[in-house]
Formats: C-alpha cells, structure tokens, sequence
DNA sequence: GAAAAAAAACCGTCCAGGTAGTATAGTGAA
DNA sequence: TTCACTATACTACCTGGACGGTTTTTTTTC
C-alpha cells in the first residue's frame, strides 16, 4: 500500500529511539524496525542516514511553523500577538517539544548544516516578535525565558516545580499586555 | 612525566572534538591522538568511554562553580548577587560555555545519569537565586532568560545581533535593581 | 646518598562486535 | 508496468576495550 503516511511513520520511530534511546542508539537497523518496516524499505525512503535525520529537521520544522502560525492566526490582531503564541506552545506543548529535541540533537551530531531549517524558522520568529507593536528588547526576554525552560527540558534539568513554571508563565504574559 | 595536567590535557582534547567534529567523531583513538597521548595512556586515565564523559562533566561542574562562586563572592553583600553571577558569567564568557556545550552533549548522548552533577548545580544555583533578596519569579525570569542565550548558541541560533543581546544584557540588570 | 624495589604513567597491537551502505531477487497492489 | 516495499546476504570499515609490555617517577632500604 502506498502512503505518504510510511515516511512520517519512519521518521517519529526515529525521533521515538533517540528521545529514549539517545543517539547513538539511532542506527538504521533499529529505526527499521521500530517503523515497522525493512532496513531496506528505509532506505527506499531515505537513501542515507543523513537523509533521515535531514527528514527529521525538515518534518518538524514545518510542523513547529504550523503550530505557531495556527496560534497566530487565533489571536486575530492582538499586540504582542506572535511572543504569545510562542510562549503558549512552547510552554504547552510537551510533545512536539519531545519530536523537537531529537531533531535537534539528532541534527547537531550527524551534521550541524542540517540545522539551516530551524534556523531560519527562529529568525523568521525573531522578526515577527520584534515587530508586533511591543517592545522588542522585552519581547526578546519572553522569548529568551521560554527558551530557557526549553533548554531545561531538553536535558532535564527541570528544577523549577511545576507552580514556579505556572508563575512565570502567568508574569510573562501579564508583562505583555503592561 | 607525571604531571596531574595529563587528565585535564586529555579531557580539553574530548571537548574540542566534539565542539569542533561533534559527538561522533569523539572516538577514544581521537582523543588520545587530540591529546598527545596513546590509547593505551588514555585509558589507564580513563577507563572507558563513559568514565571519560564523566570526566568531562565532572571537571567542568567544578568549574562552572568555581566561576560563579567567585563571581558571587566579588559582588560583597548585594541583593541579587547569584542571579547578576550567573548572568554575567554566561552572557560574557564564552570558553567555559563552549566546553560546556560540549559535556553537555557528550552525556545526554554517552548517558542521561552523567548529567547529575550538572544537574545539583542548577539545583543549587536555582535555590540561591530564589532566596537573593529580590522578587524570585522575576529572578526566575532572568535566569531562564539567560538559559535561553545559552540555548542559541549551543545549537548556533544566534538570531539576535550583538546589539540586541547587549540591550537585553542591560535591561536584566537593571531590572534587577528595580 | 646510591642502589634496589615498587608503583605510577604510559605505549601499541589485536580482536570481536557492530554499522552504513550495496546488491539482488522477489511480491503485491494500483 | 511502476511503485512501494520485503528478505537476505554481504562488504568494508570502524570502535571500544583487553592485554602485555615498557618507561618514568617515587619510595624504601642499606
């Protein structure tokens, strides 16, 4: 049966062994059969293994812009509309954070240039943010603070309690509308 | 010769491997050749893989507190003492935080577990900046907004210019002292 | 304080196991 | 017929770690 739905299925195995395997358990063999698939069927869809872990990074890229933007488009024309929409999913969002980690550790062990896609999503952001009627440098820090939880996330160091991360999620936004 | 520096020597030389090649090429033969050393020298150092990451991580907790300690101590009697070290020491010093990019890395790739020591360092740092004498949500705020720097430059998103970052530099400060 | 003994620091090779990628022959569905 | 695979076999290569040595440094003994 042909679906598109194979190499979507390829790619979360992939993203599922290096969130719970690390990376060095991401071979092509296991991915395989995590997918449920031939190491040869695989390679039909990936030819090679950076192919694979470019997939990653191209897959949850759009996904992550998708999400954001779909946020975006909720807010009608807020002030602040985008910094919003940022932090809320990222705040809220435990999953495609999960898919956004091993892309990114993925990316960054196989290759760094396979980064170029997140990359430009982050500077396409960052303009957005600085130019949605609030002050860009305070924008900036909501955003620098939501990365932050993000960076505790992605090596569990999460030493907030879960009330702390409540709080400062509510100031931030309160300091939006100020 | 029998000089205490070999170990060190040896653990700089892992860190830039993977700073400059990534996690994959931080084979023990590369390190030993990075560090002047056999293999068979490495290894009576370090015994294994995982006890040379471990190394690294270890050796640059010790430093990254030793860095923040002596930030703290400099700062006499302040409010706000531990988070305005921890931002200074991050925002401005890039050499301990491209090694510890790469212990980093090097655990969560290695083994999660590795991660501990850094992990009570947060912990403790965490703890300080909450009892500071200031607002500790704002003090979180900062902290993760700082975390956030960090973030982009482990993976190379360094979507904000010099500029930016020193305006957010300077507004955290200040804000500090609000 | 010199010789001897012991411990520490280090060298270089070998091997079993694992991995990316290739090759090939075949299958069922649209 | 083409697409989307399966199944198996194979190659060429690399890596961690074991191991048995050797050299250098330190300690002890006389």
């Amino acid at each position: 049966m042909a679906r598109a739905t194979r190499k979507i299925e390829i790619l979360h195995a992939a993203s599922k062994i290096v969130s719970e395997r690390g990376i060095f358990n991401l071979t092509l063999e296991a991915t395989a059969i995590e997918a449920g698939v031939s190491k040869g069927g695989l390679l039909y869809h990936f030819p090679s293994k950076e192919a694979l872990v470019k997939g990653m990074v191209d897959h949850l890229a759009e996904n992550y812009r998708d999400k954001i933007a779909a946020s975006v488009a909720e807010s009608a024309n807020e002030k602040g509309k985008w910094i919003k929409s940022y932090a809320d999913v990222t705040f809220n969002n435990p999953y495609p954070n999960k898919e956004m980690h091993a892309g990114l550790l993925a990316a960054k062990a196989v290759n760094s240039d396979l980064l170029d896609p997140i990359r430009n999503l982050y500077n396409e952001w960052q303009t957005e943010i600085e130019q949605d009627g609030i002050d860009p440098v305070k924008a900036t820090i909501i955003r620098l603070a939501t990365d932050g939880i993000w960076l505790s996330e992605l090596f569990d160091l999460h030493h907030l309690g879960e009330e702390r991360k409540e709080e400062v999620y509510l100031k931030l936004k309160n300091w939006i509308d100020e």
